[in-house]
DNA sequence: ATAGGGTTAG
């Protein structure tokens, strides 16, 4: 089997290279590092010993039955609500408890509406639970008057209360009512936050980028108030993680274990996750050796972490050959790993590969809006519309809701296919099915108008997200600045670019990148030139869109030595020539209009 | 005895 397996990474390796992380490097060499990763982790996987097998003892020791769905809870609670006299407040608790840790929280509420029918009473934790719940389903305003529920029945908040609160504004992004009820803990005397509460803050920083911000909350915490713990340390290092500084993430992962605090399977994730984004094939099986040299067992988590990063190198042979260990390993794939894998296939193209994950998902009762609306974004993707529209359509049938990713999507879909009416058709119906629209949406249509050469609709759309008072940010201008330039209106472009600033938003490299590739094709050439300069000025650094980008417009422009000295610094850089770029340079070379040594500087030694 | 914070996918 694992023989097999290698085989499979061997014969599929040379021709999988899709890695954007790796463009500008050359492809063999790239992939070949992944190879070595993918030996070295499937040699070393077999060589460790299976994750000790839990004990049936343990579970005949559970006291009471473990409710594992909704269906069970309700029945248990009839029973309950019958007995005479009723079980204590506790039982009661202890079924919502478990209710919404299968985060079924609309279920805990109509529960706790039966407790009330049948004047069961109810406590501190009976409140925190259904505040909770609230909290989760978005509804701030009853989980409030949960709270004015305890001063009218004499009952006290306590930490954990108040923690909840904190939580639901944080998911919220109430951050300064969050603030508010933390600040009164502390002036209050009578009930301090504690490490659950810092914690919720922390990851209340985290959730808005500020990482150092949540540092500052940890060290504030070392200082005495209260000492961190593992899930302190673990959030702040998944934040790090997620916005690529490993290398500080490591940090504090090292300076934890000094403070005596052990890491857990979670902390690991989060790191293997953050390196293994960053290509870091190595660092990730160091870490996997490490973990399990801890006696910490990779569990699905792990397992989806390589599954999805291999498929979004475009390995999904590979990524397959880690399911199959998983199953080996008794590890059951899930739905994260099902869907990353059908993602694998869709980048692909391989449509009827990722089509038979969907069905063999389906056929395991393992579907969720999510595997939608991956599948949707493949046939979008390849311009498949009707198929993803069929799945659109047929996702409402199985009872599932689209949400606005689904409806982002499909969106794109129709607009990348020129049928903009049956875009902004689906744009009101999302709206009346409620779901709101995000930035991304707008984006995505204002985009599709643009494109579509609708300039005055675009506008209107601009005039709208105006009027709404929504926060428009540099992509969206980015878009209109393009769009302009499409419908040959080079001075309003020119004027928006202008207007930038004023508006107090700086140009991006995507901005930079437009203007140069607009100027050039009305043949402002020196124009272009000026704003490469006026990027290095700014600190804003080229990327290899924007090297191609100006070298085909200095060329298109007959400008072949500036071309030539921009080629070189390209090539310098680690960037390399696009397709279309070479195929300029490539007729260039055929006419004797450039140096021959140029073609073995972009392509590389032979 | 029962309640609150941390990891993976579109």
């Amino acid at each position: 089997m694992l023989k097999m397996m290698m085989r499979n990474i061997a014969a599929s390796s040379s021709s999988y290279c899709t890695s954007r992380r790796w463009r500008g490097m050359p492809c063999l060499h790239s992939n070949s590092t992944v190879v070595v990763f993918a030996n070295d982790y499937f040699a070393f996987l077999h060589s460790q010993p299976s994750k000790p097998i839990k004990s049936t003892r343990t579970q005949l020791e559970q006291p009471s039955p473990k409710i594992t769905t909704v269906e069970d809870a309700f029945n248990v609670f009839d029973r309950m609500l019958q007995m005479r006299p009723p079980p204590s407040v506790v039982r009661f608790n202890q079924i919502l408890g478990q209710v919404a840790k299968l985060k079924h929280y609309s279920a805990v509420i109509s529960l706790y509406n039966q407790m009330g029918v049948s004047r069961i009473g109810h406590d501190v934790y009976t409140l925190t639970i259904l505040i909770n719940c609230y909290c989760h389903l978005n509804q701030m305003g009853f989980s409030l008057s949960v709270l004015g529920k305890f001063f009218k029945l004499g009952l006290e908040p306590d930490v954990f209360t108040f923690t909840t609160l904190i939580n639901g504004f944080l998911l919220k992004n109430r951050v300064a009512e969050a603030a508010g009820i933390f600040n009164k803990m502390i002036a209050g005397g009578n009930c301090q936050p504690d490490v659950v509460t810092y914690g919720t803050l922390v990851k209340g920083f985290c959730m808005k980028g500020n990482n150092s911000a949540a540092i500052q909350l940890l060290r504030k915490m070392e200082e005495g108030a209260c000492m961190p713990d593992l899930v302190v340390y673990n959030t702040i290092i998944d934040s790090l993680c997620k916005d690529a500084q490993v290398d500080d993430a490591l940090n504090l992962f090292s300076e934890m274990i000094c403070k005596g605090i052990a890491p857990n399977v979670i902390t690991y994730n989060s790191l293997i996750h953050g390196v293994c984004k960053l290509g870091e094939w190595k660092e990730a099986t160091r870490l996997l050796n490490e973990m399990v040299s801890k006696n910490i067992f990779p569990d699905v988590c792990t397992f989806n972490v390589f599954v999805d990063t291999l498929c979004k190198e475009g390995m999904v042979v590979e990524a397959e050959g880690v399911v199959e260990m998983m199953i080996e390993r008794d590890i059951e794939p899930d739905m994260v790993t099902y869907n990353s894998l059908m993602d694998g296939f869709c980048l692909r193209g391989e449509m009827d590969k990722a089509q038979k994950v969907f069905e063999l998902m389906h056929s395991k009762g393992l579907m969720n809006v999510v595997s939608y609306s991956t599948l949707i974004n493949g046939y979008c993707k390849h311009k498949k519309i009707d198929e993803a529209r069929m799945l659109f359509l047929d996702m409402s049938h199985k009872g599932l809701v689209p949400n606005t990713i689904t409806y982002n999507t499909l969106l794109d879909g129709f607009c990348k296919v020129g049928r903009i009416d049956d875009a902004q058709k689906l744009f009101s119906e999302m709206q009346a099915f409620g779901q709101l629209p995000d930035a991304q949406t707008y984006c995505i249509l204002l985009d599709g108008l643009c494109k579509n050469r609708l300039l005055s609709r675009a506008l209107q759309l601009f005039g709208e997200m105006e009027a709404k008072k929504l926060d428009i940010g540099i992509v969206i201008y980015n878009i209109l600045i393009e769009g302009l330039f499409i419908t040959g209106k080079n001075e309003s472009a020119r004027d928006l670019f202008c207007g930038l600033s004023s508006k107090g938003l700086q140009p991006n490299v995507r901005t930079y990148t437009i203007m140069i590739n607009g100027l050039c094709i009305a043949g402002l050439t020196s124009e272009a030139e000026k704003l490469l300069v006026e990027m290095d000025e700014k600190g804003c650094s080229k990327d290899d869109c924007t090297y191609n980008t100006i070298i085909r417009g200095l060329i298109n422009n007959n400008e072949i030595s500036k071309a030539t000295v921009l080629i070189q610094q390209m090539v310098e850089k680690g960037f390399s020539a696009d397709a279309s770029t070479m195929e300029l340079i490539v007729n260039l070379l055929s006419k004797d209009e450039v140096d021959p040594a140029l073609l073995l500087l972009i392509k590389g030694p032979l």
